[in-house]
DNA sequence: TATATATATATGAATATACTCATATATATT
DNA sequence: AATATATATGAGTATATTCATATATATATA
């Protein structure tokens, strides 16, 4: 009987990979945390990380991609927002990790 | 005065992108998910996943560049070991999204 | 209906990074 | 010397990023 180790699956490693990677961009993870705190169109977020449209369209499209972001219709625009809230407690638990590791390294260069 | 807004400090958003990119791999979600049932040498991983030693050894190097894994020499080996739980916390979380988002999949497919 | 606006999509080009494997060498330990 | 692992290198492949530009589509307004 082969143990069906969840760890081991590969295709929902494969899934796993694909949202993981979605997060490895500063952009995307600067576009996520700005979607946390209100909904936003795209050339709000083009203006308030200072960068061209096309690049944030591209970036959006990753995370839509991979249903980190929800988009509404609301006339002319598309509004984008967070359809699911963990993705910040992914990312905020990663921080307190991040934190952790810089306070230790303080703490070492300190004492040499 | 400028409002010092946690989500936007980029220092801190490239280091998370530098955890982020560490975990965009399938191999290295696995090998993190193998050492957290129990510590074990490259050897054993190499085994493990079938993948060629130097492979993993790099991998092993990019997970301990970033502090996700700890290593301890045993004798001639290196033992590696999770120094922090709260990278499978977050690995998981990551999994309880993707698992809602296939259910969520799965629902509209039959309803069609 | 015609026009303007907002966004998505597509494409090309330049650049960069990452992955894999194979192989070789260095280092630490027994 | 033998073992375990790290490190380095090269090659092939793949993917991602950025920007610029152009076009397509949906909607609102005149």
């Amino acid at each position: 009987m082969k143990k069906n180790t969840k760890s081991l699956e590969l295709e929902i490693n494969l899934l796993h990979e694909r949202i993981c990677s979605a997060l490895a961009d500063t952009t995307r993870i600067m576009i996520l945390y700005l979607l946390a705190e209100k909904d936003m169109f795209v050339n709000d977020i083009s203006e308030a990380l200072d960068t061209p449209q096309s690049t944030i369209s591209r970036h959006l499209r990753v995370l839509r991609e991979r249903n980190l972001v929800a988009t509404e219709r609301q006339g002319t625009a598309v509004l984008y927002s967070l359809p699911d809230d963990r993705i910040i407690q992914v990312l905020d638990l990663m921080r307190a990790i991040l934190n952790d590791q810089i306070q230790a390294e303080a703490a070492i260069t300190k004492s040499i």
